[in-house]
DNA sequence: AAAATACTTTACGTTTACGTAAACTTTATC
DNA sequence: GATAAAGTTTACGTAAACGTAAAGTATTTT
């Protein structure tokens, strides 16, 4: 009930930019689990909602490796023995602790792109500053002393 | 005047918890610039302060290329002529909305680990409320129902 | 029914970011 | 002065994440 039952590997491809070629890829690597119809792959919301969550792991960094370990932890997770159970909990907190490092990293590079741009802006000041003398002063010579 | 001078290249791998392979290999991608006496690598405290930039960059997801760009661009700017400030300015944008996108989706994977560990206790609750019971159940039989 | 379209498998190729080993030189230590 | 420790170059190997044909099947459109 998640605005479509099913879906072919092209309309997946295409909503999120992705090749099918990369689909089919992560269904090698057991992150996506199509059924078939015949021999063509038919995926279902949950797979749309595991790619999604694929894609959103690379752009965090996160390898394909370590985000289907988080797909099988959680499978076996819903199916819970204790121990399972107990892996998951600890297994979110040390993403989250990772998630913690990457906020600052990225609080800092923020930091220092502030820097930067600052420092880019003043030396762009500078420079038009000083394009403004340079024009104030060839003013009475028509042309200007800048030539070819 | 940054702590120290000049760095080996053990002393930097050793501080950053990287092999001096890495290190060598982020000078041949021309990423660090050291000096040589003899043969022998010294690395200034700019260096050091590339390699933790490099460092931080891989745990933002961002390869050495393009950690190398802006590395170079960021040098062609300090000599800078209005075209590359222009640039950085434009370069620095891009990757602060880079940025954005990554602590959105940080946001969004902290939300979702919020309700994943929250199933995950409640499904451990209630294992260990049927735990009770059962031991409760049980305490008139010793050594209980359960064996081998 | 011919042609275009979408899908499939198989398989070799490519880039990135190093690992690992071999063979050698220079510097420090005993 | 032997030997260990730290450094070097050269070069082949590898895992990850696809790209890129090639060759075939199935379905739809004209």
């Amino acid at each position: 009930m998640d605005i479509k039952k099913t879906y072919s590997i092209s309309e997946l491809a295409k909503e999120f930019d992705v090749t099918t070629r990369s689909v089919r890829f992560y269904e090698d690597q057991g992150l996506l689990h199509p059924t078939r119809r015949g021999q063509t792959r038919i995926f279902s919301s949950k797979d749309r909602v595991r790619l999604k969550l694929i894609l959103r792991g690379k752009r965090m960094g996160f390898s394909l490796a370590e985000t289907k370990e988080l797909f099988d932890l959680w499978d076996e997770t819903l199916s819970g023995n204790e121990k399972q159970l107990l892996l998951m909990l600890d297994t979110l907190a040390r993403k989250r602790a990772q998630l913690e490092q990457q906020k600052n990293d990225i609080a800092q590079a923020e930091m220092e792109m502030d820097t930067a741009e600052a420092r880019c802006r003043e030396a762009l000041a500078d420079l038009q500053q000083r394009k403004r003398k340079q024009t104030k002063a060839t003013t009475k010579e028509p042309e200007s002393t800048e030539q070819k």
